[in-house]
DNA sequence: AACGCCACCAACCGCATACAC
DNA sequence: CGTGTATGCGGTTGGTGGCGT
């Protein structure tokens, strides 16, 4: 349980790599492998710490390493994947091909924990946050109607944007439904799932509740289902699954909404339940705490769930 | 043009874990 | 089994470039 000796002891250099040097350790490691990190900054010539070699080759000189913006399927990925494990960057790494760990924790330091931020989600728990400062957006936005709504009649200006919520909402649940009807398939198995989908249809629906009857579910455009999923729809009609509408947590995940959509209203259930210590794996692994263990909610997609995964948080 | 602010990201630091002896 | 070393991992820092004033 010791500690590695650090780095600067005897002068060595630090701070960012020349072109020089990069080829230096490229070289060595094309010639001779990696070997042992200690050993190797001398047996390459460097006057660097192994360990600062190690970083520069895993972060930025690996050949496999896909550098350039983040794809949008890489951002859902990580944002699912983070909702799980939480902070386990080399955990959600693995499964993005040619990522790196550190190129994640930027990313999400940087673009993913503003974004939900700012949508009034809790970045660590993926939960809408109910403090005073979360609430900031969404008065902003209320404010930003004010204008709007001074210069016309208020009663027609709310049922407006109440339809047009309605039919926002609608969309983008179905749109979800649709994109993960594939992957849903093995939990789409009883009656009680189709009574789920067609809820959208349903003057009942908790999440669109009232404003059902006055926008008909048939102003919607027409949208196809794929092949698999209606023959699945048409054939499943098995043991009951954990699949439920109620709890709609982080909506943004639908892939190609152009914007994210705000946490559904009136319908705040956790995204994920607390994971007690026994059911953690890694009792020594600080990280491994109730407040990093997670199961995904039965909302989540299962799609990005594989089979190592699973192990991982098992 | 000069300055300040901010976002981004490579690199560092320190702790945890694995493993050899 | 205890100790020391090597490596992995996550949090943080600091340099740099873009942008607005």
């Amino acid at each position: 349980m010791g500690r590695s000796p650090c780095c600067d002891e005897n002068g060595l250099k630090k701070g960012p790599w020349t072109p020089e040097e990069d080829q230096r350790l490229v070289n060595y490691i094309q010639r001779h492998g990696h070997g042992s990190w200690r050993a190797l900054p001398k047996l390459a010539g460097l006057n660097r710490c192994g360990k600062s070699c190690r970083l520069r080759w895993t972060n930025y000189l690996r050949p496999d390493i896909k550098r350039g913006k983040f794809s949008q399927e890489e951002e859902q990925t990580i944002l699912h994947l983070h909702s799980i494990l939480g902070n386990k960057w080399s955990a959600i790494a693995t499964h993005l091909p040619g990522r790196t760990d550190n190129e994640i924790k930027n990313f999400w330091n940087t673009h993913l924990k503003k974004k939900l931020i700012q949508m009034g989600f809790d970045p660590m728990t993926h939960q809408p946050r109910t403090d005073l400062f979360s609430s900031l957006p969404q008065l902003i936005a209320l404010a930003n109607l004010r204008d709007l709504i001074e210069h016309h009649p208020w009663e027609e200006q709310a049922v407006r944007l109440q339809a047009e919520a309605a039919q926002l909402a609608k969309l983008q649940y179905l749109q979800y439904l649709i994109q993960n009807a594939s992957s849903m398939t093995s939990n789409l198995n009883s009656t009680k799932d189709m009574e789920d989908l067609n809820i959208l249809g349903s003057t009942h629906n908790p999440i669109l509740g009232s404003i059902q009857d006055s926008i008909p579910f048939s102003h919607l455009p027409d949208l196809k289902l794929p092949c698999s999923f209606q023959t699945s729809m048409n054939s499943d009609m098995g043991q009951n699954s954990n699949f439920n509408v109620d709890t709609p947590q982080s909506p943004w995940l639908l892939s190609s909404s152009p914007s994210p959509p705000p946490p559904p209203p009136s319908t705040v259930l956790p995204a994920f339940a607390p994971v007690t210590e026994t059911s953690i794996s890694n009792p020594g692994d600080s990280c491994s705490t109730s407040s990093y263990g997670r199961v995904p909610s039965p909302f989540w997609p299962e799609l990005l769930l594989e089979e190592p995964l699973f192990h991982e948080i098992a």
